[in-house]
DNA sequence: GATGAATGAGTTTTCATTCAT
DNA sequence: GATGAATGAAAACTCATTCAT
């Protein structure tokens, strides 16, 4: 009787989901404070109601979307890091693939670098937590590649890997999905400026 | 007329000054939708009516600290990578800079990121044309640097613009000016990290 | 069928009961229209529908409190000012029980002198006629005892009923189940009070 | 040019007065829930932005209300309280008076007895303690006429105290200004009932 | 009988901006 | 030049009630 096919499916997708896909559509086009709920909810296609039956604030959709990326770069990054091979070739995979899945929700993290601050106190705390943890866990990768002398070990490690998440998250300011160059090129090309440096090896 | 007598503060008033610095500091603290005239004209000690003298309206407040920096950096910009040296040596002098004005203006930094989608279409249009002027000066660098055979010319210039800035925006996530680095070590190691990458040169 | 067997529960399903004990709690803590429906039932352990199944609406509960208190003081005056005994005897008699089954239903007391007023007209009408047959009756026995010549006539009896129902109403205000004086003592000092003035008898 | 006479009085009645106004009958009319800050504006002839210039809060209005009431019986208290006298003279003036008031403003009255409650915890512990001492001023008066033996020890006074003003409180919930009782004659009664009590004298 | 997701009309409050003085 | 009272449009959020299951 719905536009549901053979299944029981109920509504395509359940209205939660629908209300983040909305909210994180709408924050990366105008940002945060530029969305208003009403907004969200139209283009989810349900009332005010609905949604705070389900989330308790505004904010809490832009929770809900940093904490998934996080989560979900988190799980991937410890696969990668904890897997076999050198201290580089690991750092090297996580690296692109943490611009693989950055390409792959763009607007998710644009509205994280815009907007993390417009969270009230405690969930800013609770995302700096996990942000700072994600860190540790790939600045625990580059001090491994300094013991081991694969990479320099004169330059501070946290200091690296700000730099390179400063590349990561500039990504929204100039890539496109529909552009020339696919994530998997520009993971490469940064990982090569991360560890090679814009100058000749043999130089 | 006023207080100032021939020196660089020049005939202007010194409020629309205090204005700026108000709203600088108060954006990069609250964001700019969580500011509102009246804290900002407050803090400056006047009174609305002031402001909307000087400013025909908040997002010129805004316009102007993207503005103001922008023109300082790209300023700067032009002295260093017009002047002599090797396009190298250009790169790395001009690179050290902007890193150095932009530890001076961490506050505009900020704002700067987390608060352009904000402007009204046409002052958005302006900054990114400012901006975007910034950015091919120093690509233009980055390209002579490639032809002259001391920068790999694999690396597409402007995506290695891009991950270094990228790197710079970052800057305000995790520096501080009364941290244990100063502006011009941080420099240093940063374009250290984008000329020369993390892998030992004899490796 | 359900767990009560034959004792003075009866047949009726304790949840109404429930309902009631919980919202009078809580608008007397909280006021009626700051009580949600859901609070309710979240501290009656059920859910809105069950609620609804009992109540039509929300306002409901509020006559409903009122109609039980009302009902239950009606029928005692009933019983004492019918008794035996002189007018004196039994208006002292009636007063002083009110007292404890007002100190005894405190926060029914309450609700009903914060929140009559928030009911819609006709249960508002309702209550009313309610209070004001129970006014009536009490007012007649003031008068007999004005004709049997125990009380002055110059003061109207209406009046007389109105300052001293004032004070039990007030009661809500000061006294407390677990504070040093008990139902039947402030009864007696508040009869004393309304009978015989603050004066000494032989002044 | 506007509707003033000759002077340059401005409007009519400043805002905030005219604001309080229709406050405090609508509050008293359907109650402080049920009376939006926007039936309060359009009864005053204004806008909400005007009202929230000069109170901060819907709450502020009612705490407003009950304070100048409080401020107003409170002097007429003192004055009459520390008058010359007996203490039963002066007792009588001052119970008297405070009827005559309460009736005078009996729109505010109804709406401190209904509405305290709702005040948010600081303004209601401000308002608790002028109250506080209000009655304490009251009660000391009694206290001086059973050291005087004008008045039976054996009552406490502070019951005494608030057995008289349930009574006064009561008021709205019976007598009206074009009924056929003034003011100055409820409150020679209602003091009698209280000095008096309703027993006769000379029994 | 009972559930709880969803509604929709309502609430208080905020704030950039204007304009009479 | 400067004030600050007033506007008006919009915001986030609440909640009693309904209804398909």
């Amino acid at each position: 009787m719905t536009q549901g096919t053979a299944e029981d499916a109920g509504p395509v997708s359940p209205l939660p989901e629908r209300l983040l896909r909305a909210a994180t559509h709408l924050f990366a086009e105008n940002g945060y404070e530029n969305t208003s709920v009403q907004e969200i909810v139209t283009a989810a296609g349900v009332t005010k109601g609905a949604m705070y039956h389900y989330f308790a604030a505004k904010d809490d959709l832009l929770y809900e979307i940093y904490h998934r990326l996080l989560a979900l770069q988190a799980e991937r990054l410890e696969r990668l890091a904890g897997g076999t091979g050198t201290p580089e070739e690991r750092l090297r995979a996580a690296a692109v693939d943490v611009i693989g899945t950055s390409c792959e929700h763009l607007d998710e993290l644009t509205v994280f670098f815009r907007s993390m601050h417009l969270l009230p106190k405690d969930k800013r705390k609770a995302v700096r937590a996990e942000r700072r943890r994600y860190h540790e866990r790939f600045r625990s990768l580059v001090e491994e590649g300094q013991r081991s002398g694969a990479f320099r070990p004169d330059v501070p490690a946290d200091l690296a890997v700000n730099f390179f998440f400063g590349g990561v998250h500039q990504l929204s300011t100039w890539w496109h999905p529909d552009g020339p160059m696919g994530p998997r090129e520009v993971g490469e090309y940064y990982v090569g400026l991360f560890l090679n440096g814009l100058c000749p090896l043999e130089a």
